[in-house]
DNA sequence: TACGTGACGGCGA
DNA sequence: GTCGCCGCCACGT
């Protein structure tokens, strides 16, 4: 047997990621660091991004709200991701213009 | 084991 | 408001 601390530990940071995302409301967006400092990871919003890409499949995460503190989306203008969250924001009722949100009038503020 | 990369942030100009 | 540099942590090779 091996008493490893991990796998069946708390929640992992991952999770209280995707619960965090989950937190978000329709109609509004966060940025990483803020999903970071809400998950109590500080200013690891790489690991937000990270964390996010490595979603399950079938999950029900908005990972669509998750988008730069300058409100611009975090994928190429050539991904397929890229369009898919730019219809996604749009079904929200998010304006987006350029691939670029207007943070000071989307983002969310709990 | 070590190096490089990455769905990023904050600060200064 | 934008542009560039550095810093942080975890993962893959």
């Amino acid at each position: 047997m091996q008493p490893d601390r991990d796998t069946a530990t708390e929640p992992t940071r991952e999770q209280k990621i995707w619960q965090v995302v989950l937190a978000i409301p329709a109609g509004m967006v966060a940025s990483y660091g803020q999903v970071a400092a809400m998950a109590g990871l500080g200013r690891q919003a790489r690991f937000v991004g990270r964390a996010l890409g490595k979603l399950p499949a079938g999950h029900s995460v908005p990972w669509f709200r998750v988008l730069r503190s300058t409100g611009q989306i975090a994928f190429p203008p050539d991904s397929p991701a890229y369009e898919r969250q730019v219809d996604l924001l749009r079904q929200d009722g998010v304006e987006v213009v350029n691939g670029r949100v207007s943070m000071s009038r989307y983002r969310w503020t709990p």
